[in-house]
DNA sequence: CTTGTTTCTCTACAGTTGTAGATATTAAAG
DNA sequence: CTTTAATATCTACAACTGTAGAGAAACAAG
C-alpha cells in the first residue's frame, strides 16, 4: 500500500485513535496548522478508495471511520524501502547514526542492548 | 533539499561515481531496469536545477557532473522525517524493529554494542 | 416549519514526478 | 566532406499530491 505524506499522517491519527470522524481528525490536525476541512475529508476519502480505512457506522450525517491496515504491518516494507533508498540496502549505518545522533534514554539503551544480546546468541 | 525517490536513486550512482556523465549513468541504472535514456537525462537536469549535481567538465560535447551536496548531510534530514512520519518522532521503535528484523552480522552487532556503550557513557 | 450550522460530496487546479519522444547538434567514421 | 552515431535540449503528458471551494443534504435550534 503506497500512502502519501498527508495520508500517513492521518492514518497516524487513526491509529492512535480508531472510530474517529473526518471533523474530529480535522480538529487535531488544525490544532498544529491550518488546513480545511475538505482537504481533510479529501485525503479520508482517498485513504478509503486505497483500502486503507473503512466506514465503520454513521451517526446522523456523520461517518465513523476506523483503520483497516496495520500501522506495523506498513512499517515493515517503509523501513526496507527506506533503507534501499538512503543506505543502498544497509541497515548498519542507519542504525550507527541514530545509536549517536538520536536522543534516546537509559532506558532505550538497556533495551536495546538486551535485543542486541538476542540477535548474537540467535548467530551463534 | 527536497529529491524524489528517482533523484535520490541517481544522486547514489553520483555519489558512488563522482564525475559521471548522463550516458554513464544510464547504462549504470539500465543494466537493472529499463528506462530510456531521456528520462535519466531530465532526472539530471532536475538535479542540477535543484543545486544537487553541478557540471564540472566537458569532454565534445558530453558534459561531466559532480555531486554538490553530500550524502552524509542529506541523510541526517531524512532519518529524522522518516522517524517522524513513520514512527510519531521516536526513534527507539525504529532501531528494535531493525535489530530484530533485519539482517546483521556479528561484526555489527558489535559494533552497534559498543556504540550504545558509548552513548550509556555520555549519559551517566 | 424555517433558518443556521455541520458534514458530506463533487469538482478543480497547480506543482511534482516518472516517463519519453522529437529535434538539434556535434563528434566520429568512412 | 558526407553519413552515421551519440549526446544534449526542449516539450509533453498522465498520475499523484496537497489544497480547497461550491453546493447539497441533513440535523439542530428557535
Amino acid at each position: 500500500m503506497e500512502l502519501s505524506d498527508f495520508e500517513l499522517e492521518v492514518m497516524q491519527l487513526f491509529w492512535s485513535n480508531p472510530e474517529s470522524t473526518a471533523p474530529e481528525i480535522h480538529q487535531i490536525i488544525t490544532v498544529k496548522r491550518a488546513v480545511s476541512y475538505s482537504t481533510v475529508k479529501t485525503i479520508i476519502d482517498r485513504l478509503e478508495k486505497k483500502g486503507a480505512l473503512s466506514r465503520s457506522r454513521q451517526q446522523g450525517r456523520t461517518i465513523f471511520y476506523k483503520p483497516i491496515v496495520d500501522r506495523n504491518q506498513l512499517r515493515k516494507p517503509m523501513i526496507r524501502d527506506f533503507i534501499n533508498r538512503v543506505f543502498l540496502g544497509k541497515s548498519k549505518p542507519l542504525v550507527a547514526h541514530i545509536l549517536q545522533e538520536e536522543n534516546l534514554t537509559l532506558d532505550d539503551i538497556s533495551y536495546l542492548e538486551s535485543l542486541l544480546k538476542e540477535r548474537k546468541k540467535e548467530l551463534k
